[in-house]
DNA sequence: TTGCGATCCATTTTT
DNA sequence: TGGATCGCAA
């Protein structure tokens, strides 16, 4: 084991660092990039790093620490409040990149006249040119209307032409071709994509929205093409510190080249852990980095203290078995342990149930926290079952990657008055709110609009709507809330007073439980100071989206999380779910190249090195015993295929009472059932 | 024009 | 399981 060296900040702590770490948290020069393998101290490099610049006199509102997902961003957060102190009144910032760019747009209302427009989630960008589609462009292709925001999305975030935006799409099978031939389908498709778009973008102007990606957008061109712009913001900042470098997107990379020339960039990464290809990012960008970033050098951390060398040496072959040459082999600095588990299974109720009875083992025979215990799904859904197990059995958790209550029906129909009463042109919120009324349909909601949505203030329309033939209710209902706009819980309590029956009709029995949550949406609406913050503050940082069901100690609970949602994550023991054939890698990923497929490999490699101590694979037994006759694709691609024996040891689990709660049919020979299955 | 019922559908990942 | 979508009746 190699000497670990001490350095001490003037923060008055100790801390130690390893030989590269310390290189790396120490850097003097311009820009670094910081190569770092899972479990090698990526977070606490970036820590000692911000400690490191303080401790010599830079100053902390100067510093911004960048990450691609709010779960990671949050991560870094709540670890540098407990090991940073700094002195009064000044705090880190720890952001996502959506964040920090709304939130220099916000401050910034003389460069970015963007800064009062309200901020459109998927949904409501969907909901857009579904609205476009019937009234402008008509429908002159059945490409459906999500797929053109997909291609759009795409192109902004790849910084691609349209016609390479198509055929990616058309490549990656979310848009159905037009045509035999790829470019032909491009072709016919593509006049009808710009008219689209065009019209979308008119839309947002005219409505005064932005979008996710133009959020982003705005600051990266903004500052390309503003001088004196780009002076008095990229001058505010010393220090951009990002985490997950290999998640960022070419729209990313434009947006802080900006900062190249003043600022020091200190970006961490691994590209073995790039997994948002679908969102732009592409991994090899990150070894063109000293070619892409002026003034840039490279390092690398080699030694895991996270995981057993069992656990690596599993994850370690699943890369080598790649055609790609990652070159990366992990060596566990804490030594030997046990082998990773594969529990072969009939029922996904079986392996639920498998799951929860090691995590209680994990507890009273092996005397750990039930936090020491995280579950790992490809898919948020495929969480639900062992979700449902752990209410039955009064087991605490919490979730990670599940749907934010902002994007659940009955929240976004109340959420759509406020919404209107804060700006009478939200014509989205205007037709969500309207259309849930008995009697009005998109015709009719297109003729009140009409009346509605072009006068000078709330007022003028309040009266307009009036002057409409509909039930009273719904003006009332917008009359109340407009009558304490100013204090958002209080018209949220108005909007729900006057929904009421409204809503306890459209959600039936539900309405019960979903009527819970707005006590929790009032009180996330008491940080913001108008209703039009409330609604951006929340569409980038739903802080409840990740709920604690069972208890209220955040700090002991069993992690459910998706693969996506676990970049940062660590436990003793990590239980994969569902590493079945036709899963890993996806069957619907398989069509789409060598690139995908690799996506794939990178996505369960993140999932194995989650596990420090003892490492959980579940799978369908059949499907891999099938597998080894089959010769089709999926089958032939599965990653563990041909996982060596020593690798691993596996069992397979009976079910007594099968067929309950399952999706198989009946055709199952039990006679081999408790078999164990044979590698290679 | 709206709204209901039947039918079929598939269920990636995030800001 | 629920969901989205389609056709038909009021």
């Amino acid at each position: 084991m190699e000497e670990l060296p001490i350095i001490t900040t003037s923060l008055g702590r100790d801390t130690t660092l390893n030989e590269q770490q310390l290189k790396a948290a120490t850097f003097t020069g311009k820009h670094l990039l910081v190569l770092a393998g899972a479990g090698t101290g990526k977070t606490k490099t970036i820590i000692e790093r911000a400690k490191f610049l303080i401790a010599n006199g830079a100053d902390p509102e100067r510093i911004v620490i960048l990450s691609f997902t709010r779960k990671s961003a949050n991560e870094i957060i709540s670890r540098i409040k407990s090991s940073i102190t700094i002195p009064i009144g000044k705090e880190l910032i720890g952001q996502t990149f959506h964040s920090w760019c709304m939130g220099l747009i916000k401050n910034n209302p003389q460069i970015f006249a963007q800064h009062d427009c309200l901020i459109l989630d998927e949904e409501d960008r969907n909901n857009a040119f579904k609205l476009l589609a019937d009234k402008d462009f008509k429908k002159k292709t059945s490409a459906p209307t999500t797929a053109i925001g997909e291609v759009y999305s795409y192109a902004i975030n790849t910084r691609c032409s349209l016609s390479e935006a198509i055929g990616a799409k058309i490549f990656e099978g979310e848009l159905p071709p037009f045509a035999p031939q790829t470019l032909k389908s491009i072709e016919i498709m593509r006049p009808f994509f710009q008219e689209a778009i065009k019209s979308y973008i008119t839309y947002k102007a005219e409505h005064r929205y932005i979008d996710y990606d133009d959020i982003l957008n705005i600051v990266a061109k903004g500052l390309k093409s503003n001088e004196q712009a780009s002076e008095f913001i990229t001058s505010q900042f010393d220090h951009i510190l990002i985490d997950e470098m290999q998640d960022t997107n070419p729209l990313q990379y434009e947006l802080l080249a900006n900062f190249f020339d003043k600022c020091h960039l200190f970006c961490v990464g691994d590209d073995a852990q790039s997994i948002y290809a679908f969102r732009g990012a592409d991994f090899k960008t990150i070894h063109s980095f000293t070619k892409l970033v002026p003034d840039s050098e490279v390092c690398k951390l080699t030694l895991n203290y996270r995981s057993t060398q069992e656990i690596l040496d599993l994850s370690n072959w699943l890369l080598e078995t790649s055609s790609l040459d990652y070159n990366k082999k992990l060596t566990a600095n804490r030594g030997k342990g046990a082998k990773p588990q594969i529990i072969n299974w009939y029922t996904d109720n079986d392996e639920a149930n498998d799951v929860i009875s090691k995590i209680k083992k994990s507890i009273t025979e092996e005397g750990e926290d039930y936090s020491d215990n995280l579950v790992l799904s490809r898919s948020a859904w495929g969480l639900r079952r062992i979700e449902a197990k752990l209410i039955e059995s009064k087991i605490p958790y919490i979730i990670f990657g599940g749907m934010s209550l902002m994007k659940s029906k009955h929240i976004r129909d109340v959420v759509a008055v406020l919404r209107i009463v804060a700006n009478h042109r939200d014509e989205l919120a205007w037709t969500r709110f309207l259309q849930l009324w008995k009697g009005i349909g998109p015709v009719s909601c297109q003729r009140i609009l009409n009346k509605v949505l072009f006068t000078d203030n709330i007022t003028q329309s309040l009266d307009a709507l009036k002057s409409c033939k509909i039930q009273e209710e719904i003006y009332k209902t917008l009359y109340a809330v407009n009558e304490c706009k100013d204090d958002i819980s209080k018209a949220l309590d108005k909007a729900l007073k006057h929904m009421q029956t409204l809503l306890a009709d459209i959600y039936g029995k539900e309405w019960d439980y979903r009527q819970k949550d707005f006590a929790i949406i009032k009180e996330v609406a008491q940080n913001s100071k108008t209703i039009s913050d409330f609604v951006n503050d929340y569409i980038l940082d739903p802080k409840l989206e990740t709920t604690i069901k069972n208890n209220n100690d955040y700090s002991n609970c069993v992690v459910l999380s998706t693969i996506h949602s676990a970049k940062g994550l660590e436990a003793k023991n990590c239980y994969i779910l569902n590493v079945s054939v036709g899963n890993y890698p996806n069957s619907r990923s398989i069509n789409n190249g060598d690139g995908a497929i690799e996506e794939e490999r990178r996505c369960l490699y993140v999932a194995l090195t989650r596990a420090k101590d003892r490492l959980y694979i579940y799978r369908d037994f059949r499907s891999v015993k099938a597998a080894y006759n089959n010769y089709d694709l999926e089958s032939q691609l599965y990653f563990l295929l041909d996982l060596p024996k020593k690798l691993a040891t596996s069992t397979t689990i009976t079910s007594p009472q099968f067929g309950r709660g399952s999706y198989f049919d009946a055709k199952v020979d039990f006679s081999d059932s408790d078999m164990d299955f044979d590698f290679n």
